[in-house]
DNA sequence: AAGCACTCCAACCGCCTTCTG
DNA sequence: GCAGAAGGCGGTTGGAGTGCT
């Protein structure tokens, strides 16, 4: 018996989401907390899905997200993790806890996949690497992949704004960061503002007090959620500076690494998974013998690597 | 200025897994 | 153990934005 589809209900409406439905939405969620998506629907009058809502919430409301411009660092660990687990987005995204599987599913089709199809025929043209090879040595090839990039990211940096900046509003967090501080300032309840995509500014002009309402948002949520599930700290916005912490904190296995039987973002419990996975379906090393080069070596070892295979990527990318 | 082509990402679709009674 | 419900995940696509001619 096969079950409906989920979101093919008479009156169940689709497309891009409404400043107000977001507010709808995460003033549910700041009252009841993630979860029970079946709910949500019904509770707050939002002609969605309950998956739909639980996209848009996981995706993009969800406090301590970051938007766009992928550092050097986050992109050699997906390309390194891609390398390894595959089209394994969930588990490639756990280990970047700021970026949604979807963000770098996206980021990995619209960027890096090109980037290494580049490679690849230009290797192929120059005799270097077999097109055949579908996992090519991770070592060489994120420090080719690497070096490429590099002059790219120059090369967008002083010709291109980040996409980020673009007007849309659902790429838009500094305006979903205004629809947050609205609801917030006012009551739990439901009450728009009604922001306009004109006036949404694209905003770098106020930074600061949008991460101040993130943070506050995360401080509420989090109370919440360990009221209600118990403590776990997943959801709190990560600086550059935190995210570099924990990955010094990995590199020196000093966090037990044990299931905590939440739906963090970050889940070193899942990463056994396809660590055990792994080690017992391929020839690969164990997951965890590579987090240390992926985790803490990574930018030394791509660097010296980097050195190593100047001469063998001299051809031109571009 | 207008039209076309291309890029990129938010959101949907459908399958699979897990949970619950 | 079974069936249905709910959630999770990866692939795909529609459409807005942007660049080029």
């Amino acid at each position: 018996m096969g079950r409906p589809p989920c979101c093919d209900n008479i009156g169940i409406k689709k497309g891009p989401w409404t400043p107000e439905e977001d507010i709808v939405l995460v003033s549910y969620i700041r009252e009841h907390g993630p979860g029970n998506w079946r709910s949500v629907p019904t509770s707050t009058g939002l002609m969605r899905c309950s998956k739909s809502c639980r996209l848009r919430w996981t995706n993009y409301l969800r406090p301590g997200i970051k938007r766009g411009n992928f550092t050097p660092h986050e992109e050699r660990v997906i390309i390194h993790l891609q390398s390894l687990l595959g089209n394994r987005w969930a588990s490639i995204a756990s280990y970047l806890p700021q970026r949604t599987d979807n963000d770098i599913k996206n980021y990995w089709n619209t960027h890096l996949k090109k980037k290494i199809n580049k490679i690849q025929g230009a290797a192929d043209a120059d005799g270097k690497k077999p097109s055949s090879d579908a996992r090519p040595d991770c070592h060489d090839y994120v420090s080719q992949i690497y070096k490429m990039m590099e002059s790219r990211k120059q090369y967008r940096a002083a010709t291109l704004p980040s996409y980020h900046q673009k007007s849309r509003y659902a790429s838009s967090s500094e305006n979903i960061s205004r629809l947050l501080q609205g609801s917030m300032q006012s009551s739990p309840t439901v009450n728009a503002p009604g922001k306009s995509k004109e006036s949404c500014s694209t905003a770098d002009d106020d930074d600061d007090e949008n991460s101040n309402i993130i943070t506050a948002l995360t401080a509420a949520s989090l109370t919440e959620n360990s009221q209600a599930e118990g403590d776990r700290g997943s959801c709190a916005p990560m600086t550059h500076d935190d995210f570099d912490l924990l990955h010094s904190f990995e590199s020196m296995d000093t966090v037990p690494r044990e299931n905590t039987g939440t739906e963090t973002p970050f889940q070193p419990a899942e990463a056994d998974d396809a660590e055990a996975q792994l080690g017992a379906e391929s020839d690969q090393p164990p997951l965890f013998l590579l987090e240390n080069w992926l985790l803490d070596e990574a930018s030394a070892q791509v660097d010296e690597l980097m050195k190593l295979t100047a001469d063998s990527c001299s051809y031109s990318i571009f």
